[in-house]
DNA sequence: GGGCGGGTCAGCCGATCGGATGACCCGCCC
DNA sequence: GGGCGGGTCATCCGATCGGCTGACCCGCCC
């Protein structure tokens, strides 16, 4: 019987260990074919576009240059064949998930996935098909259930100004509109992030990973 | 001639992709062995009784049960001969390094190092000589250039309460105390983190990972 | 052409915060 | 036995915040 064509994988993780971890694991895994790895977003995009892998297995952290899910945003926009982006990360966040999703990843799997849900996550990813880990299907479960508010973009500037430690006043001199207006801002940001104070705002925005 | 005995290690990570990468590893690296691997601290403990490894690679971040940090104080704390610790990360901030160091740690390294530097690191840790990531030594040095006052354990308290977004009097109330004494201590929390709102003090805090 | 989400602005007021200053107690170490 | 760090408490006051209510504009979509 002839073999089906492996799927061929690149590997996108700024750490060395981690990488090494993929490609240890993934030789040993049928049907799958380590064809190149990045240890940044601009790399991943430079050698995708010249092996043009199936799948790249991609981290959401990565040390400098471009983030993840601006590499994921362009893999998945650029012209011609795209391969499928298959995120693996340490963080289950909901912005994290929500960004990604958005971006264009076909899956989002936790590093502390078993091999073989990785294995499965590979060749589901190859055909395109959605693949969640555990805990990250139940998070965007429990998302729909009870949808969680996003912040609007100018709600993030205030939201990013406040952790700064500005006061009302500054915050409004910085973004250039009234002391009035930053007020009503923060209203809906509390009321949204379900808190009621500047100190647990900033606490929960951090939490959520929704500032840089 | 006769090889000298090998490094024996236990790694200790709650990720298997990074246990796998960290084998794949030390297996092609002369003179180190992998004796055992665990995926919590108290997997670690265990082992490390039994297996009496000469290094223990650490994570800090170990997803359920007693973290790296904890881990290292009792493997350095044990009676009889106990493991050189070596910490292994991804983040290279000032509060994880002085507890880590603080709890017994003979080196941190980040996973993004390279594996040469990995390798000589192990075989520093096993003669006890301390090893440090270039990024590492670098905020190392400048800690001691420029002291960073370390919070007390009661400003902790108080922060993470303000992170909760509670005002003075909740936050006198939970720690059973006054709000004159809340002030106090906010202000010194202040001081020492260079901030002077409760948003900025949370937001700091976070960054340096100082609260849970 | 009306509804709606997003962004902007206003005034009022009580509650709270942040700054400054000074004080007491206790355990520890030289 | 005195100094010192850490924790506790107090008073005073101006500045700021948070809650409330209401409003206008614009772009978009049905």
């Amino acid at each position: 019987m002839t073999a089906p064509d492996p799927v061929r994988i690149l590997v996108c993780d700024d750490h060395i260990v981690v990488r090494a971890g993929l490609l240890a694991l993934l030789d040993s895994a049928p049907g799958i074919e380590v064809v190149g790895e990045a240890g940044t977003g601009e790399e991943a995009l430079a050698l995708a576009a010249k092996l043009t892998p199936d799948v790249v297995l991609m981290d959401l952290q990565l040390g400098e240059g471009i983030d993840g899910v601006e590499t994921t945003r362009r893999l998945t926009a650029a012209p011609g064949t795209t391969p499928h982006v298959l995120v693996l990360t340490t963080y289950d966040t909901d912005a994290d998930i929500t960004r990604a999703i958005e971006a264009g990843a076909t899956g989002y799997l936790l590093k502390a996935e078993r091999p073989e849900e990785l294995f499965a996550a590979i060749h589901a990813a190859a055909q395109g098909r959605t693949a969640l880990s555990g805990p990250v299907a139940s998070r965007v479960m429990a998302n729909m259930r009870s949808p969680r508010p996003s912040l609007t973009d100018r709600e993030r500037d205030i939201l990013a100004q406040l952790a700064r430690g500005l006061g009302n006043r500054e915050i409004a001199r910085a973004l250039f509109i009234s002391e009035a207006t930053v007020k009503t801002h923060l209203r809906r940001i509390y009321d949204k992030l379900g808190v009621d104070t500047r100190a647990g705002a900033v606490a929960v925005a951090k939490e959520q990973r929704l500032l840089p």
